[in-house]
DNA sequence: ACACGGACGACGAAAAGCAC
DNA sequence: GTGCTTTTCGTCGTCCGTGT
């Protein structure tokens, strides 16, 4: 049936690795990923020669050694905070760099000696739980068709858990720092420990503490939005009952605005539980915050259109 | 004990043919 | 033309043996 022609094996490899490949640039011996020219040199012929029994492994050596440069030296890689960083790389004290684009879970330093890593997945999981939790990826046809094909495979291995999980979005930071981290955030405020003589009331079950440093930061950053537009849609109502229109629409609007801003303490709570490698429980306390916010939202537009 | 590296299995992507 | 199926390759993570 089908006959693929290979892709990037004999010709097409040395073509590969003729245009692509990249040695290591460090001159320091001790670099982990360190490689002599000579060494490169060795290993190149013996990846593009066709008569080598050796060309195989040095392809692929080659490859994983241009890759683990590639991250160390290059804006390919990412320096991972302090609470992902693996344990090889924290030993040997060296930074631990994973794959920007998440094409990789593993640090340069655990490819490069095929130690198990956690860099990337305690990076990106935060993010990865949002994703999952917003939006439901459809499935390609090839995928599709492809879960199909090995289902039964699938199901038997069901049991462990998958050794990859490949996700084209950015790992560099957890997505609850990136909607929380701004300076608001990143002050003296903390979740839970604001001053007692703030004033406080309840919001969607919730506590909220009215002017709060993060309420003010947030107003000041952007963060929070207040609509102030004018609705004439109660034009025949009298200037009292007007007014009094106003005055829910203006305390509708507050109670969202306020609830707006306990969305945003929950991320930031998020980010900050996240850089303590409490991804799990950071995420879910923002998500259940926001489906929560979004709910309430939802229902103050459904009344304000009735 | 730890670091290192080869071997291997799993999976996604790509390419091409087939069926409708 | 579009979608499905099949085949092959590349990449990744893990296991396990070897060296220090």
């Amino acid at each position: 049936m089908a006959d693929p022609k290979p892709r990037s094996h004999g010709n097409a490899a040395v073509e590969v690795l003729r245009n692509e490949s990249r040695r290591p640039k460090t001159t320091d011996t001790k670099d982990f990923w360190y490689m002599s020219p000579e060494e490169w040199t060795t290993l190149f012929k013996d990846a593009t020669d066709e008569d080598s029994t050796t060309t195989k492994s040095a392809y692929q050596k080659l490859r994983l050694l241009e890759k683990v440069g590639s991250l160390m030296e290059t804006k390919e890689g990412v320096t991972v905070p302090a609470f992902a960083t693996c344990k090889p790389c924290k030993s040997a004290g060296v930074a631990c760099r994973v794959a920007k684009d998440s094409s990789g879970m593993a640090c340069a330093k655990c490819l490069r000696h095929h130690a198990s890593c956690e860099a990337g997945k305690l990076m990106k999981r935060g993010l990865q739980t949002w994703a999952e939790a917003t939006k439901e990826q459809p499935a390609t046809p090839m995928k599709a068709s492809k879960k199909r094909r090995i289902g039964d495979q699938a199901d038997a291995q069901r049991a462990k858990p998958s050794p990859r999980t490949r996700d084209s979005s950015s790992p560099e930071v957890p997505l609850s720092i990136v909607r929380s981290c701004s300076k608001a955030t990143t002050g003296d405020f903390k979740a839970g420990s604001a001053p007692a003589t703030f004033s406080e009331k309840k919001i969607m079950g919730l506590t909220v503490r009215e002017s709060s440093p993060y309420t003010l930061s947030a107003i000041a950053t952007g963060h929070l939005r207040i609509k102030g537009e004018h609705n004439d849609s109660a034009g025949v109502l009298t200037f009292a009952a007007e007014r009094e229109a106003k005055r829910l629409k203006r305390q509708r609007e507050d109670e969202l605005a306020e609830a707006e801003i306990e969305v945003l303490r929950a991320e930031a709570n998020a980010a900050r539980k996240a850089m303590e490698a409490d991804v799990f429980a950071a995420q879910s306390d923002a998500e259940l915050m926001r489906a929560i916010y979004e709910r309430k939202k939802l229902t103050d537009e459904r009344s304000n259109v009735a």
